[in-house]
DNA sequence: AGCACGCCGACT
DNA sequence: GTCGGCGTGCTC
């Protein structure tokens, strides 16, 4: 008889607590279950983790009340957490959360409800009535069923007055679930298979196999990497393959970065699933939806009306049973690491998961990350390659325009080289579009004073202040300080204080000046300030009225305009320079996404890419779309350092107001841990140093970083050692396991 | 996370 | 003799 649940509390306690199950709620508590409990003297809502008949503890008080008529948390989704709570070093309630959204786990149910008046057939004689009544039923017979508000605004009656009719049996009012759709507005157009070209065919082929038989390892891993250059149509390979997992009677999860979760992305999706013979729901998960609109997304999917899941980052916690396939879009991109507890990236979290539940898993991307390239080539996982574009069209030239020339002809260093503005020319003359990347807003990096050295820095944070000339101000990029810009150097008096460094900004008036009638637009988080700005902005760029579009980071995802002839970007060795053992890789990166936007219609593109350092690796593999060269040196580098993929990393960060004992605190952890974690065989401990960005918000920062071969033993005794240490007052450690930011 | 208990200093 | 500071530890 199991009549105690072992309850995770809404708190980040790391502990369970047990609680007897009162005889009227026998039944209906099972493990994933909500329930209210009493706690001390507060009454807690938690998540029920197992039945048991038995417990160490005595007086057990009873679940007050179960929330929802089923466990909103599904076995497997509860196992994944539990070790993501493992790995990651998290209290498991953390992990929980990040599995069970907030608009879920809530008490008031989320539903949104609204008053409907019916019509009912009279019962035999019908009684007396007024004009009136008898003109609003007349009204109701007609539309039969109707939202009381709308009815009573076109009938121009009361509720009063329906419900006095209600109470003759002469209509019914009652409540009835307004189910939200974030896409409900968004007219779809079915679509059909594509006709696939034969390396589509063979990913597919293997893709579809194990999906036949996930369980035998047999020809195919049920991991497989998906390396296909840019336009070459993995989009339909990965809608094939969904096709193919609902056929066999499961679910796909399908995760894309943040800001690839665009309509266009959604709506791809739906017109080929949202009809047809194997015709299912589409629910959406990202962090645009409200919580009534994420609370309903999330029911559809737990009550397996909505079969096909596309979202973002923690999508791949959503509660698809049976789940077939996950697919990993760009699974590159750093935005799958959660940069909060738990610290976990979505990609291997997917890995996971399709090994606990024996489905495929299919990491999808043009410039793969080593990590997985290396898996790939160890045979951990199956390497799919997609090498030609599914329209056949050429890939871009690639020219590497070296500024240093550039700076010798003229005074100063120009924006633009003779060769890149000469092309911006031509796309104008021509009306082609260009797309302009720089990975650097504001106007100008920092304010400098050319006598002195002085360079304006944040009071709160160990970088410089940008200046953004639009709001005539100093800003910093990491905690949104705001200066006033000097007329004289602070320190010197010097009136000759100047700006060093360029932003989009700086690079938009350049722009104006040079081409004062082509239509500029500048896209980068400072110009898009509402939900809409980015979807507009798009919008516009699509149907020509924009010739150039000047962006950062988020033109370089995704983006397909066949009239985009030219992409320029401006200053390439940008990534190359940040204090990061991934720097080379980011770079590579980037400038082939970015590249991957030229050439996407009829007229062959060309991309220019203008640097200081224009032999560097990063750069001219990806001149020369050479993945696999890239990979070949980066790894000797990596190797030589004993860096990620053939090490794994976990990185302590020590953070205090008083850098003194922070220093000190650092120090005294690793002599502990040096000590507690000698048992591991080749177990690298470095630092501690201060971070690359040691004061970040007014906190002093210091790294401890440990490298393994692997990482799941280690995890585990990390976890322990740093729940032992005392940390002194005011100072905290945070792990990051296989961190990917390491500023 | 919150809330008790508890053991020391300054007030009616 | 009591009020209140916030350190420590418990909550099934």
């Amino acid at each position: 008889m199991t009549i105690i649940a072992r309850v995770a509390l809404d708190l980040s306690l790391d502990k369970t607590f047990d609680y007897l199950i009162p005889p009227e709620l026998a039944g209906q508590i099972q493990s994933g279950s909500r329930v209210k409990v009493p706690f001390g003297k507060r009454e807690l809502l938690g998540s029920v983790m197992a039945l048991l008949d038995h417990s160490p503890h005595s007086n057990l008080k009873l679940v007050l009340k179960v929330l929802g008529p089923r466990p909103l948390l599904i076995p497997q989704v509860m196992d994944l957490a539990r070790w993501m709570a493992d790995y990651y070093c998290c209290p498991f309630e953390l992990a929980l959360k990040s599995a069970l959204p907030e608009a879920v786990r809530k008490e008031k149910s989320g539903w949104r409800a609204q008053l409907w008046v019916r019509w009912i057939s009279p019962p035999g004689q019908i009684p007396k009535l007024t004009g009136r009544q008898r003109e609003i039923l007349k009204r109701l017979e007609e539309v039969r069923e109707i939202p009381l508000k709308q009815f009573l605004q076109t009938t121009n009656s009361t509720a009063a007055l329906l419900r006095k009719l209600e109470c003759r049996c002469l209509l019914e009012i009652r409540e009835k679930i307004q189910e939200r759709d974030p896409y409900g507005d968004d007219i779809i157009i079915p679509s059909a298979p594509l006709e696939l070209n034969p390396e589509q065919n063979a990913a597919l082929g293997a893709i579809s196999a194990a999906l036949q038989n996930p369980a035998r390892a047999g020809k195919f891993k049920p991991v497989f990497l998906l390396h296909g250059v840019t336009g070459s149509g993995k989009t339909e390979v990965y809608l094939q393959s969904i096709a193919k997992t609902l056929e066999l009677g499961r679910g796909a999860i399908v995760l894309v970065p943040e800001i690839a979760l665009t309509p266009q992305t959604v709506e791809r999706f739906k017109a080929r699933f949202s009809t047809g013979p194997l015709q299912t729901l589409v629910a959406v998960l990202h962090s645009h939806l409200s919580s009534g609109e994420r609370h309903d997304e999330w029911q559809k999917i737990l009550q397996g009306r909505a079969r096909i899941v596309i979202g973002a980052r923690s999508a791949v916690f959503a509660p698809v049973n049976p789940l077939g396939l996950i697919i990993v879009d760009e699974e590159h991109e750093s935005s799958y690491k959660q940069e909060e507890a738990p610290r976990y990236h979505a990609r291997d979290v997917a890995v996971m998961r399709g090994r606990m539940e024996q489905c495929v898993v299919v990491l999808g991307s043009a410039t793969p990350s080593l990590e997985s390239y290396y898996n790939a080539r160890n045979r951990k996982y199956s390497l799919l390659e997609m090498t030609v574009r599914a329209d056949d069209k050429k890939l871009p030239l690639v020219r590497v325009v070296d500024m240093r020339h550039e700076f010798r002809k003229e005074k100063g260093i120009p924006i633009f080289s003779q060769l890149l503005k000469s092309a911006i020319e031509r796309r104008l003359e021509q009306c082609e579009q260009t797309i302009l990347f720089l990975n650097r807003r504001g106007y100008a990096s920092s304010l400098q004073c050319p006598k002195c050295g002085y360079v304006a820095g944040c009071p709160n944070c160990s970088i410089s202040l940008t200046y953004h000339r639009q709001e005539s101000q100093l800003r910093c990029h990491i905690c949104g300080h705001t200066g006033q810009v000097p007329d004289l150097c602070p320190a010197c008096r010097n009136p000759a204080i100047r700006f060093a460094g360029i932003g989009t900004e700086k690079v938009e008036e350049a722009l104006r000046k040079l081409f004062p009638r082509a239509r500029v637009q500048r896209m980068d988080s400072d110009i898009l300030k509402r939900k809409n700005d980015y979807r507009l902005l798009l919008g516009d760029f699509r149907s020509g009225k924009i010739d150039i579009l000047l962006g950062t980071q988020m033109i370089a995802k995704g983006l397909h305009f066949p009239n985009v002839t030219l992409v320029g970007i401006v200053y390439a060795d940008l990534s190359l320079h940040i204090p990061d053992f991934r720097a080379g890789e980011r770079t590579f990166q980037l400038l082939t996404q970015v590249a991957g936007r030229a050439g996407r219609g009829e007229i062959e593109g060309e991309v220019f890419v203008q640097s200081f350092t224009p032999f560097h690796p990063a750069i001219q593999y990806a001149r020369r779309h050479d993945f696999q060269g890239f990979y070949e040196q980066e790894l000797e580098f990596r190797q030589q350092l004993q860096y990620p993929p053939v090490s794994r990393v976990a990185l302590l960060t020590i953070k205090g107001k008083i850098e003194e004992k922070v220093r000190f605190t650092a120090e005294c952890l690793k002599r502990e841990l040096e000590q507690r974690l000698s048992p591991f065989d080749g177990l690298v401990m470095a630092g501690p140093a201060p971070a690359p960005l040691a004061r970040a918000e007014t906190w002093f920062r210091y790294h401890l970083m440990l490298r393994i071969r692997q990482m799941s033993k280690l995890s585990q005794s990390l976890a322990l050692e740093l729940k032992n240490f005392k940390c002194p007052e005011e100072v905290s450690v945070t792990v990051d396991i296989d961190p990917v930011n390491l500023m």
